[in-house]
DNA sequence: TACATCAGGATTGTCGACAATCTACTGATG
DNA sequence: CATCAGTAGATTGTCGACAATCCTGATGTA
């Protein structure tokens, strides 16, 4: 594979290589084609794509900034390894961030975001309805639903944080732990109450009912794990 | 200055080049040495520092990762800008982070912890009293409390995002815009109940008294900037 | 056997040079 | 006079090579 040549599937040409490398090594290590916890040989992974050290590098090193690398002077990059805790955590600070952005996003939602909201969650249903109770979907589907209300927020920061940092550690968590939720049908209920009260330009309660739904998940997973 | 003599006052061995330059042009940045909205010249920050242009584009994509700078393609890096926009947004976040450290921190805090927090406690009267409402210190003080609180949550999620991400932002516009805490007597009592709370293994409560905290400190500045 | 020491090999950090791209100015044209 | 094309200069992106550092395993000693 040589990314130079824009044979990836993620090769516009605007981009540079570095970036280019990014975007597939972030790939790889989200879906776990790059082991969690593995080592990143840096002259190995030039040669596989072609690329400098340098630009390889500059890729690592923004994997490094969303805390899918860790990076030691001297020693190099391991991918980060996913744990129970970390897990844990990143439920508690999605809590945080997430309820915010669900406050904000009632007050500060245009005519578009409630458009884009209720179609988005008439299209779950009908998922959820074809499939009933296989929940096959419903990880992207749970997971278009958190991204655009996050959007919906207007914050700048807070969607920069969620959306391009916390989120690719949650899909690395979806996608090695097979979390597939099974809480289907009782999360697009709390979906769809949570777009109401948006909806409903109420704030405060939808900040606390997203939080109780990323509650709920979080105490679910903790279930799962004993 | 050359940064690779060690005469820098950041300059430990233990760090590579590229990490010393990235701390220096992070303080530079903070303080405002380097005046916020300005582009970087790559080749001139190298010759600066007797560093070559690689070990600089490191410390330059550190920045950007922190926040602190805007890099496109082919075009180069900005520091970013204070607006009253950003100003605020970094409050809102704040406001969610921080609360649920708090939360955390009353759930989670050792022994050790909170004698930290009641030592510090003692010291921001003591200097309070001295300096009687003059309140030069407190900006400081202010910012231990809240990194205090926050490492005491003990989730390294939250840790690294507030105070190794968002916290450089917040001395930066506090360094440049001059947002002094007029407040010094009120923050000081309100910090006070935040520590009992957290004492008190009330986490509802040091959630909710954290967030109110920081959202009068954002309504104070709010007003200030009409 | 357990532990410390010390090469050998490999990996990371740093550098200077070349190629690709953008920006700003100049000049021509409607 | 305004607008646009083209060129010159400078800046960024990329590369390969050298130096500094670390890890592995082999050797020797208590």
């Amino acid at each position: 594979m040589d990314l130079r040549e824009g044979q990836s599937e993620i090769a516009e040409a605007s981009l540079s290589l570095a970036e280019r490398l990014f975007l597939t090594l972030r790939g790889e290590i989200v879906e776990g084609q790059i082991p969690a916890g593995s080592k990143i040989s840096e002259p190995e992974l030039a040669r596989r794509f072609n690329a400098s050290r340098g630009s390889l590098r500059e890729a690592l090193m923004r994997l490094e900034s969303l805390g899918l690398l860790e990076r030691r002077v001297n020693v190099g990059a391991r991918v980060v390894d996913l744990t129970e805790r970390g897990l844990l955590e990143l439920y508690d600070v999605r809590e945080a961030l997430e309820g915010m952005a669900c406050r904000l996003a009632a007050l500060e939602r245009t005519e578009e975001d409630l458009a884009a909201l209720r179609q988005m969650l008439a299209r779950h249903e009908q998922q959820e309805e074809l499939q009933a109770g296989r929940a096959y979907f419903q990880p992207e589907g749970d997971f278009d639903f958190h991204f655009r209300i996050v959007q919906a927020s207007g914050n700048d920061l807070l969607i920069d944080t969620l959306c391009n940092r916390l989120y690719y550690r949650v899909r690395m968590y979806r996608y090695q732990l097979g979390m597939a939720s099974p809480r289907a049908k009782r999360a697009f209920h709390e979906h769809s109450h949570i777009i109401e009260a948006i909806e409903a330009g109420d704030g405060e309660l939808a900040e606390i009912l997203m939080r109780r739904h990323i509650r709920a998940s979080r105490q679910n997973i903790e279930k799962k794990l004993r």
